[in-house]
RNA sequence: GGUGGGGUGGCCGAGUGGCUAAUGGCAGCAGACUGUAAAUCUGCCGGGCUUUGCCCUACGUAGGUUCGAAUCCUACCCCCACCA
């Protein structure tokens, strides 16, 4: 069996980890933890780093827990925030915790021996005295370790709530319930976390003269320095009615040459062998763009599934392959109608609507002047002529009797269904 | 608590009574080049509209002075520096 620690390390998934880990892996699987924010119904392409990484636990012998934090979500981090995040109920906090499982469940395995499991901490956390938890957990902190912590001491100067400062040993109860209840030996999360991480650890130490273990993950930018998983400001999601199979596929297909290597190793499963290969014939041919093929197929068939995958290959081919769009044939149009956003508009609209309402109805520009700003800048095509100018939509416009194809730019294509 | 400095568009940062929807830079979108890449150059970049123009909203918050304020005055809130 593969070492966890390795396998990260070649894998781009490591950041740092406590000493003592790579010993206690040596004596047997161990089971690990995440927590994930449950404010949303789905996991998004920034959530998937610590999803990987608790898959490369599952695969190399170890047992995954998934944390939703229903309890801490309640305490909030008031930090910078100018609204109070809304407190959600139980109710929805089960029903997103729900959803993300689902999600989970194409990177880990919920069956067998090595099953993974998603708690909420809200089960365990609503409950809790604060005098219980003074008592079982506070006493082990002194302040001054407290403060010893960077995200702490950075806000000395500043201010920092009672609530936001007790954070850590919130979080490092949850890690101590979980060593209890659970066998849970290690936490792992984003390297902003380590703080509250190694809180946890202290607190197992303190509490139970016993070792846990903290890991944390890479914060992930592109190579240009960016936040990762976000276009157009947008995130980047993995349910399809947020974002549709066809736009995450196109997300991985435009990430940048420079990237393909961490990318793949991060996000796909393929051999390390495969990899290789793969980036030799991306510098070898980089216009065909093989690298990214092989990323954005791999991880859309894992989210979306091998079918969808080659739905949203065969529409990007037609969309992308260079032949030109108005020699589709109807049938290559009702595919990419499929995949790519679209709004429905009757032929009687048609000799009063025009390209600019066009463009607002199908969501390739948010008003009308927005549209109206991007056709004089040149960025937007009709059937695949640039448009110059706005004009009235005619039926000659109309493709197969059906479609009109709208373009912002040259990736972003939407199809007005006319009928 | 005292003294001084400051709060400007997504961010950084100019502006200190009208010519300011507000110089620059970053980010973003688009165009050219290319490979649905990067780099580079160019355009757009508060919002809306019946778009050679018009209308909203905006320079911490609330009032005030003025024909006219991001710019002056008053109060309040917050931040920073030094002092206590």
């Amino acid at each position: 069996m593969t070492n966890l620690l390795e396998t990260l390390q070649s894998r781009g998934l490591l950041q740092d980890a406590t000493p003592g880990l790579t010993e206690r892996l040596q004596t047997g699987p161990i089971t690990g933890y995440c927590g994930f924010d449950p404010t949303a119904d789905s996991l998004h392409v920034g959530n998937l780093v610590p999803v990987m990484a608790l898959a490369w636990l599952q695969r190399t012998g170890g047992r995954p827990l998934i944390v939703v934090g229903g309890g801490t979500g309640m305490v909030g981090d008031p930090g910078g925030k100018r609204t109070e995040r809304p407190v959600l109920s139980l109710e929805e906090v089960d029903a997103n915790a729900a959803s993300i499982q689902t999600q989970l469940e194409r990177f880990l395995e919920f069956d067998g021996p090595r099953a993974a499991k998603t708690l909420n901490n809200a089960s365990w956390l609503r409950s809790l005295g604060l005098l219980e938890f003074l008592r079982e957990t506070g006493k082990h902190f002194t302040v001054n370790y407290m403060l010893q912590k960077d995200s702490v001491r950075s806000r000395m100067e500043t201010g920092i709530s009672f609530t936001e400062f007790s954070y850590m040993l919130v979080q490092a109860y949850d890690f101590d319930h979980l060593f209890e209840t659970e066998g849970c030996e290690l936490q792992l999360g984003g390297s902003d976390q380590w703080g509250n991480i190694t809180a946890g650890v202290e607190l197992i130490a303190r509490k139970r003269q016993a070792s846990a273990h903290a890991l944390t993950l890479p914060l992930l930018t592109t190579g240009s320095g960016a936040k990762f998983g976000k276009s157009e400001g947008e995130n980047i999601w993995l349910d399809p009615a947020r974002t549709s199979p066809y736009q995450f596929y196109q997300f991985w297909i435009n990430q940048e040459d420079a990237d393909l290597p961490r990318l793949l190793r991060m996000f796909t499963f393929l051999e390390e062998d495969r990899i290789v290969q793969a980036l030799r014939e991306q510098e070898a041919n980089p216009s065909a763009r093989s690298g990214q093929r092989l990323l954005a197929g791999d991880v859309t068939a894992r989210v979306h599934g091998a079918e969808i995958r080659e739905r949203v290959e065969a529409a990007s081919r037609i969309l992308f392959g260079g032949s030109p769009i108005r020699e589709a044939d109807a049938g290559t149009l009702a595919i990419v109608a499929e995949e790519v956003p679209q709004a429905t508009a009757s032929h009687d609209d048609l000799g009063s609507m025009t390209a600019v309402e066009g463009l607002v109805r199908v969501g390739l520009a948010s008003s009308k002047a927005e549209a109206r700003r991007g056709i004089e800048g040149g960025g937007y095509s009709l059937n695949g002529d640039k448009l110059t100018e706005d004009r009235t939509l005619t039926a000659s416009d109309i493709l197969h009797g059906r479609y009109i194809l709208l373009q912002r730019g040259r990736r972003h294509y939407a199809v007005l269904l006319i009928g």
